[in-house]
RNA sequence: GCCGGGGUGGCGGAAUGGCAGACGCAGGCGACUUAAAAUCGCUCGUGGAAACACAUGCGGGUUCGAAUCCCGCCCCCGGCACCA
């Protein structure tokens, strides 16, 4: 093997090794050895038209170095990939083509799946996923009637945005003032019947069990604010003048003496009952107006409005009458749509104060003692009451806890708590996704497919037999939204009306929205093909958690939080073991295109991996997007860059080619390959592969000055870079004449004391600055640094005639003298 | 506004209390070549002939010693944004 010339090239190669692993079956996941387990997963992707972003195969690199890697270490592991393939550009393409989604999704599928095996991911293709199959639908749809069967998915009219000239819903980020983003049409806030997953009923859960997963702090802490848990009290103010009362969630309840109004949403129910004839118009004028707003313009301008509806209420703590307004910063979508307002020490109830001439009342001070002076703004920081009646003095957390034992007491209240989250809408309009498996009997004279009038009792849900499983789509010839807000499948009357026992029923036509597909996947993977069952309970038991979850910080909440969900719904239905699904998340970071903004066509910087594999090589591909920098951090772009890590590869193919199957190492050579061990073993560990790369390129460096290099030092770099770059790895080993596969080889081992010098080079400082080296024994002392110190003659120059007024020597780093 | 992350050569980055700039890109010089590319070698923070001085967003502090820790400020990126 000495001397031949073996020239890198990845073009043949690559392709040669993937038909091996291919054949080879190499990375089918074992089973039922005593090994330890690892599960190792990336996001899957939605196959999009434009084929593989750059940006998939940097987190799928990352995954696969830890897969080979831990295979190496002799561990079990599952790595597969699937496709989130529900979705709408599907179904726009289909609106504007006429193509059937399912022919686009397949297209597209095979396209990433080309594009990914090109790039040499040990993926077990034997367990490949699509959420659009029949099969998966069937068990996404199960785990709907899990759901529905623990009362945690329900029907709910929510307000929606409504365009009718378009005959769809949007979404808040479709409407700008008003009107449609596309059109300019009206739209308006009309409520739909939508399901609704009761993801509320798990907040704490999902609160509580972040403190047990290794993930980014930034991702918990975003889910955390998302859930949104606060501590308060419930306040029931009764309406004077009426058998009603207002209820009000306040998380301060210690300010109650300074509630000098209330707020009620627009939307509150009580509106009509507490506005008096003289403020009707106005009232009726705000409400109006506010429902056409969407929610995103109404959050926009914060110049708090709203009008006085005439009605009073009584402050169950000193029973003070109180005016009730409405205004639109008051939310009816959080706590209970209804405010005790507090100027004094809430910053928007002191700006409504400010602009209608509403009195503030100070009860809250950090000196004991009430201000002498107006407030400029609200004092939201505790403190001390004044103006409180008999809770003056007390500190504001000791006033909270009496004063919400006292309102229990009095039956006007208790302690509460409350959460930002929001049930979630499970309900699309759409074509492309989940059918929800529930129908509804229908009252009706004829035969509602053939047009007869008909009333659907959405009062009366029942679900699909699971024996029915899975509810597939039917097929249509026009995939566009209508008028009818029951959705696009309310088209397909064939499909919506059937008869059962000579009744009539219709099914559901809302589909599932994309996020359903992907809040289980991970479990399917472990159990591709059962038809039983989704998961087999000894399977999950032996797999679960993911050990490894690397995917883009754009899914924090939304897919990380559904997930989540659904793992502890199935959990409670005994599915499941963990509480948990994902035990250890990375983000890793966007790749920018050259120019250092966000890659896109418009801006015509978008790179396809498709020309860098031309151009480069596939190893080169992985290596570059690993040795960018580090694996979070958003990084620009750099072709030319790439250049330098192929350099890289044919170096490797160089040194190769002077193996010398008889040479040993020597003491300097072998310490490097200890040291070249242990840095890159660390690095894959903690992910940071930048620098493990640099590692190897630092010891490929030195091979480079040697004529004859050991194999043995071939071997163990090809070992180490094939996790990195496979091909090159599998081409190397085989030149050395091994046989395939090196994925079967063990990961190298270091010897800690091998990686030592026998000297060390120490920088001398005088008063913190360097100003020589010295060379000591590895273990030397501070008596031997100081002699040798002493020795140089430069220094000894420096150091005369002052004495030596301290000495920092901090062994094998640095001798520091004071003079 | 609030929360999180970040700011180091021409560029990507390394160093997380101990020699700032590993590794790579780009650049410069040289070898090989008729020439170019490729390859190989050397060089490469700024000022200075050098000794040396200065240098990690800005200002202060702690320390024998700070890119790293603390305080204040500026800028960039991401998220949330009237949540009572």
């Amino acid at each position: 093997m000495a001397g031949a010339m073996t020239r890198y090239d990845p073009a043949a190669i690559e392709p040669k090794w993937q038909a091996f692993w291919e054949q080879d079956d190499t990375f089918r996941t074992p089973e039922g050895s005593d090994r330890p387990k690892t599960y190792i997963l990336d996001m899957f992707p939605y196959p999009s038209g434009a084929g593989l972003h750059v940006g998939h195969p940097e987190g799928y690199t990352a995954t696969d170095i830890v897969a080979r890697y831990r295979r190496a270490k002799g561990y079990e592991v599952l790595h597969p990939m699937g496709w989130d393939a529900f979705g709408l550009p599907a179904e726009q393409h289909a609106i504007l083509t006429g193509t059937h989604p399912r022919d686009t999704t397949t297209k597209n599928i095979a396209t990433f799946k080309r594009q990914l095996k090109m790039l040499g991911f040990s993926y077990d293709w034997s367990r490949e996923i699509d959420t659009t199959s029949p099969d998966y639908v069937k068990w996404t749809q199960w785990i709907f009637l899990k759901l529905f069967e623990r009362g945690l998915a329900y029907q709910s009219e929510i307000p929606v945005n409504w365009c009718a000239a378009l005959g769809t819903v949007l979404a808040n980020e479709e409407v700008i003032n008003g009107l449609s983003e596309r059109g300019g049409h009206p739209v308006e806030r009309v409520p739909l019947r939508q399901w609704v997953l009761k993801i509320t009923a798990y907040a704490d859960r999902l609160l509580e069990d972040l403190e047990g997963v290794d993930w980014p702090n930034s991702t918990r802490i975003m889910q955390e604010e998302w859930i949104g848990r606060s501590e308060g009290a419930e306040v029931r103010f009764d309406v004077a003048g009426h058998d009603a009362s207002i209820e009000v969630f306040t998380t301060r309840p210690d300010t109650l003496f300074g509630a000098t109004f209330m707020v009620l949403a627009p939307e509150h129910p009580l509106v009509e009952s507490v506005t008096t004839d003289a403020q009707r118009a106005q009232v009726d004028t705000y409400v109006q107006q506010a429902r056409n707003k969407s929610e995103r313009d109404r959050q926009s301008s914060k110049e708090k409005t709203g009008v006085f509806t005439g009605g009073l209420a009584i402050n169950p703590v000193n029973g003070a009458e109180v005016p009730i307004y409405i205004a639109d910063y008051v939310l009816w979508g959080y706590g209970t749509g209804a405010i005790m307002a507090v100027p004094a020490h809430d910053q928007r109830d002191f700006e409504f104060a400010t602009a209608l001439g509403i009195p503030i009342i100070e009860v809250v001070s950090k000196s004991g003692t009430a201000s002498d002076i107006p407030l400029q703004e609200a004092m939201i920081e505790h403190g001390v009451a004044v103006n409180s009646g008999k809770y003056d003095g007390l500190e504001t957390a000791e006033f909270k806890e009496r004063v919400t034992a006292d309102l229990q007491a009095a039956g006007k209240g208790r302690a509460r708590v409350e959460y930002k989250l929001r049930d979630w809408n499970f309900s699309r309009q759409r074509y492309w996704g989940e059918p929800i498996p529930v129908y509804f009997p229908v009252e009706t004279e004829g035969d509602p497919r053939a047009g007869a009038d008909f009333t659907i009792r959405y009062d009366q849900p029942k679900a699909v037999d699971e024996s029915e499983l899975p509810l597939r789509l039917p097929e249509l010839d026009d995939y566009k939204p209508g008028e009818d807000p029951a959705g696009v499948l309310a088209r397909a009357r064939d499909w919506r009306f059937f008869q059962k026992n000579g009744k009539w029923f219709a099914r559901e036509t809302n589909t599932m929205p994309q996020w359903a597909g992907s809040c289980w996947y991970y479990l399917r993977f472990l159990d591709p093909h059962n038809p039983e069952t989704l998961c087999s309970s000894e399977l999950a038991q032996r797999w679960l958690p993911v050990d490894l979850y690397v995917g883009g910080a754009e899914h924090a909440v939304l897919h990380l939080l559904y997930a989540r969900f659904w793992h502890k719904v199935l959990f409670d239905a005994g599915v499941v073991v963990t509480k948990e699904p994902f035990k250890k998340l990375v983000h890793q970071g966007m790749i920018l295109g050259e120019d250092g903004q966000k890659m896109s066509k418009a801006r015509g910087n978008v790179v396809n991996p498709d020309d860098i594999v031309d151009a480069f090589g596939a190893d080169s591909l992985r290596i570059y997007e690993m040795f960018m920098g580090p694996l979070e951090a958003t990084k620009p772009w750099n072709t030319s860059s790439i250049a330098g890590v192929r350099r890289f590869l044919d170096r490797v193919f160089t040194v190769t080619s002077r193996a010398a199957p008889d040479a040993e190492p020597d003491d300097a050579l072998t310490r490097l390959l200890h040291q070249t061990i242990r840095k890159v073993t660390e690095d894959i560990e903690a992910m940071r592969f930048n620098t493990a790369i640099s590692a190897m390129m630092v010891l490929t460096n030195e091979l480079m000055k040697l004529e004859e290099i050991p194999s043995e030092a071939l071997g163990i770099l090809a070992k180490l870079l094939h996790p990195f770059a496979p091909h090159a790895g599998e081409e190397v080993w085989e030149l050395l004449g091994h046989p395939p596969s090196i994925q079967r080889e063990a990961w190298p081992a270091y010897d800690p004391a091998l990686c030592e010098q026998d000297e060390v080079e120490v920088p001398v400082q005088i008063n913190g600055k360097v100003r020589a080296r010295i060379t000591l024994p590895k273990d030397a002392n501070e008596a031997q640094a100081l002699a040798a110190a002493r020795a140089l003659p430069n220094l000894a120059a420096q150091l005369e005639g002052k004495p030596l007024r301290k000495i920092i020597w901090v062994p094998g780093k640095i001798l520091n003298l004071i003079a």
